[in-house]
DNA sequence: TCAATAGATTTACACGCGTAAAAAAATTAT
DNA sequence: ATAATTTTTTTACGCGTGTAAATCTATTGA
């Protein structure tokens, strides 16, 4: 074994290859001829040598780090995401930088500052919602490419791509009035999420085009611990009234969850069927949602697509092939996943 | 409002501090006199200054970068580990790079030759376990500070941290003895995690220590699908045998999630009590373990002590008043929660 | 008031790589 | 084989900060 390489300029002269073309392959491998590419990639084998991170951005007009900032790692629907986009952004061959704001604007904040000084080639963003700092939000949009997932938020980025709510909700309103008794519509009151405002009034007009009355569960709660507001305001809702027979649709597959657990703690059953008291469905098709007891009847966000739009979006406004166009937004359609609860 | 400041020379000429006392502030803010630390505090405010994050760590003898690499992000009990130890690292001013091995060996590699061109002052690591590529973790830990946690692997790094599955385990057979059948144990076979096979030999031996007959319950599969595995093993487990009043002592939480999942749609009322079929334990206290139904009965790991003994061991051996002790290895002790499942 | 000392400034070089321009070499086309 | 083209090499400078040494200035204690 030889001695330890440590910078390009040694890696030069052992490999044979001159630096300014070994910087020209770190940066984008393709770029040298295929002989040169593979006796680099043989020395790099044999020597062990990679560039110096810091010493190696410092220049570029352009890093290869993405920063994808999602409000709560804790929450595996985001996790999930984060994973799927992570291995996007490596398979494009950019470095993806995770971050989560834990459900805090402070830390999303704290989250855009340390992007900013990180200079990346672009950030993939799923905001907060109403928490969001907006200003600081554009600050950072301004500097650096951004594409919005998940949540949208007006004048940010460049793109946004998420879940159509009204076709995902509509589906699920007309499922459920079909096969049973229409649904209420259990959500937080003052929902941190603007997804949920959306599934509110795209849960009212599904509705009202049925000729249905809506009816609103709007419970307390701050915060994202979800599935303790659920659990809480459904035992308060099981114990003051047992309607037999009714139907809950919630916001969220964690409110869904919440709420399940109060109903098999107040004694009743859910399901669909006629042996059931109550049939609940959610929304996002939670990782856990398969096994909830009974599993859980809820909409599946096409997250697959979402992320590959997102990331492709950024990779084009990082090339500059993407044009002077007016900020792209598309809403993808939601799936129905018919379990056993509703 | 002034120009945009770029650089610390710039930023020098206008707060009137020269360069190498900023370069010292940034290094760390209580080296410098109180007054000039305000001065230069106020101008930061003003002129909204950030030192270049690539030139800054260019040179440093240490970066202020903590490595963070769990094995699955998608599991939120690692979730929520990883954000205690975040706003831990950034409590000491450390800033923190949380990297997860998404149940792969490959990404772990790669995760820990990332780590390796940033030249982290530190990296905290939870192992992958079985299926880890021990030398990889040994090449890094001899380059840099690193402390284990959650898994261990000998030989690797210079601490360790830990729950002591002999204690907890112990603790919930005892329990589960004393208030009705003696529990059999469910796990996987082939455990991808070191911690199961410890757990195993715990249940054994606190089995015997009672004078009962261990029995284990092993399943096949694989991978990290572990509520998957729980659920599908345990409706075949549950198809061929209905014995009521057993007592099942899941290895983690997550295959107790499926597995209960499993006995519900087998129509088995799991809970403690004459009128259940079933007891059901599991281990972690995972987060939605509290929302199961019935609510499931574990062990909660002390993980705020595991992440707080991590960090303060980490910075230790980074500021170098660490001695050349040997290997640091606690294991604390995990609690009782009771709840309704057994 | 003066010496002692802590802290700041000046000066200067280093870090490892990006990048530009011109020259040389290798490859491809004619 | 020669010209045209692509690729690599040579040379040289720049990036923004870390850091060391010597010098200067402010603070402290008597």
């Amino acid at each position: 074994m030889e001695r330890k390489i440590n910078t390009m300029e040694e890696f030069a002269s052992v490999s044979g290859i001159s630096r300014p073309t070994l910087s020209k392959f770190f940066n984008d491998a393709q770029s040298v001829k295929k002989s040169t590419r593979l006796k680099i990639e043989h020395a790099i084998e044999k020597y062990d040598y990679r560039p110096n991170f810091y010493a190696m951005n410092q220049n570029r007009r352009k890093t290869k780090n993405i920063g994808l900032v999602v409000p709560n790692l804790t929450d595996p629907f985001f996790a999930g995401i984060a994973r799927k986009l992570e291995e996007l952004i490596v398979l494009s061959g950019y470095n993806p930088l995770l971050l989560s704001s834990h459900g805090g604007p402070e830390l999303e904040v704290a989250n855009l500052d340390s992007l900013r000084s990180i200079k990346p080639a672009g950030v993939l963003l799923a905001p907060l919602g109403r928490a969001s700092n907006v200003k600081k939000l554009k600050d950072v949009s301004q500097l650096v490419p951004t594409v919005l997932f998940d949540a949208n938020v007006d004048g940010v980025g460049e793109a946004f791509f998420g879940s159509d709510n009204h076709q995902s909700i509509g589906l699920m309103v007309d499922y459920l009035a079909r096969t049973g008794e229409p649904p209420k519509f259990f959500e937080m009151k003052d929902p941190i999420n603007p997804n949920a405002y959306k599934r509110r009034a795209a849960y009212i007009s599904a509705m009202e085009k049925l000729g249905l009355e809506p009816e609103l569960l709007q419970v307390n709660g701050d915060g994202w611990d979800f599935e303790e507001i659920g659990f809480t305001s459904g035992r308060h809702i099981f114990q003051n009234s047992t309607q037999r027979g009714a139907t809950i649709l919630c916001s969220n597959d964690r409110l869904a969850i919440g709420l399940m657990s109060a109903a098999y703690e107040s004694g009743l059953k859910v399901g669909h069927g006629a042996e059931f008291d109550l049939r609940i469905a959610g929304h996002d098709d939670h990782p856990f949602s398969r096994y909830t007891c009974p599993s859980l009847t809820t909409i599946s966000q096409d997250y697959d697509a979402i992320g590959e739009r997102s990331v492709s979006e950024m990779l084009k406004i990082i090339d500059g092939t993407h044009g002077i166009t007016e900020r792209a937004e598309k809403l993808f359609e939601g799936r129905l996943v018919m379990r056993s609860s509703a």
